[in-house]
DNA sequence: TATTTGACTATTATAGTTTTTTGGTCAGAT
DNA sequence: ATCTGACCAAAAAACTATAATAGTCAAATA
């Protein structure tokens, strides 16, 4: 029974590497010399080089899940709370360089084996929304003429700005613009009509 | 004197085959042949096949061009004409494909020779949006605080959505989405305050 | 029993070489 | 002024040889 679980080990020196190097030029004999292991061992634990990425970019997704989730059961008031995910939301996957390499894979080979990761995050994010909107619309800060559509167009929104975000690197650049951006969204949130 | 303009010819055929295979599947002798010359005479229209796919790339942005300003300058109310823009922005872009191949390329090599042209639309797409925005403020349609930076947010959205559009074929998938965000960015518009 | 090792293999990626294609030139023809 | 086609240097493609690597597994360890 050791102290520390080999499995964590394992995928704490893969994330190390794959978020370095990338998946293709991390080698799996790299990540387990790194933790003093032979690279037989990392197959114990996990079935293939995929499944450990996988495993790799579901804790980054998992660590942005956790601090939204955070955000959305702050008890600051609405209209903070809906700029904060926003904000947030972007930011920190600006620093989910494994979640960018599964992006930019989606205009060559695609990465089919995260495809399950992905869309559990889309899942998750559609599922906050959509809640964060209907409550904002009870409440009334927002006013929504249908729901799922306007989630919708939330969701292809932040979808779409990660390409020149992430993959070209315009985080910084953008900066001052994803604030108004995000203005703009709320703006347009609390003042939708027929 | 020839009957037709030959250089017009060497435009028309560039643009068949890099249309079809891409700038950098289609040769020079194909073009010329097509139109029943030797391949130097496009040397003598044109210095490279750079300056030729440039060709190519702006008479498809200018016909955008042409059609936005006819929209622009036509006497349909105020919100009809900022909505349809967006919209023929974006379905005419979507069939404009050497420029998503300029688009792809910004992840990999660059076309460097072709920035001059793609900066020169979003030249007049600023001059344009700028003027929409500024008259409809004054005639009481919309309400903006930051002019310049509500048009840079604008066109931050605009470029962003291109990607999954374009490049990863989503327009008719996101059709009646496209529609939902055109509305919401003509409603934060009409609603935008501090 | 649960975990780890490292030699082993089949596959894939890389480096190096040869061959072919292609962008661009130009002297001469029309 | 416009066009041709042979020509060349450079780049791409095809091909081969070599090296690196993902994944396996029988045996060792604890």
């Amino acid at each position: 029974m050791p102290e520390i679980d080999v499995k964590d080990l394992i995928v704490d020196s893969a994330t190390k590497f794959f978020s370095k190097y990338g998946f293709h030029k991390t080698t799996m004999d790299e990540i387990a010399k790194n933790i003093h292991k032979a690279k037989g061992v990392i197959y114990y634990y996990f079935r293939s080089k995929e499944e450990l990425f996988r495993e790799v970019l579901k804790k980054e997704l998992d660590n942005v899940k956790t601090e939204l989730s955070k955000i959305i059961s702050s008890n600051e008031d609405y209209m903070t709370i809906i700029k904060q995910y926003f904000l947030t939301r972007l930011k920190l996957l600006s620093t989910a360089v494994n979640y960018h390499e599964t992006l930019k894979a989606d205009f060559f080979e695609k990465y089919n084996f995260v495809k399950d990761v992905r869309d559990d995050f889309a899942a998750y994010e559609y599922k906050q929304l959509l809640w964060l909107f209907t409550k904002g619309e009870k409440d009334g800060h927002l006013t929504i003429n249908n729901m799922k559509s306007t989630v919708n167009v939330v969701m292809m929104l932040l979808s779409s700005i990660e390409f020149p975000l992430y993959l070209q690197n315009k985080y910084s650049e953008y900066e001052s613009t994803i604030d108004e951006l995000v203005t703009m969204i709320t703006v347009s949130l609390r003042g939708m009509q027929k």
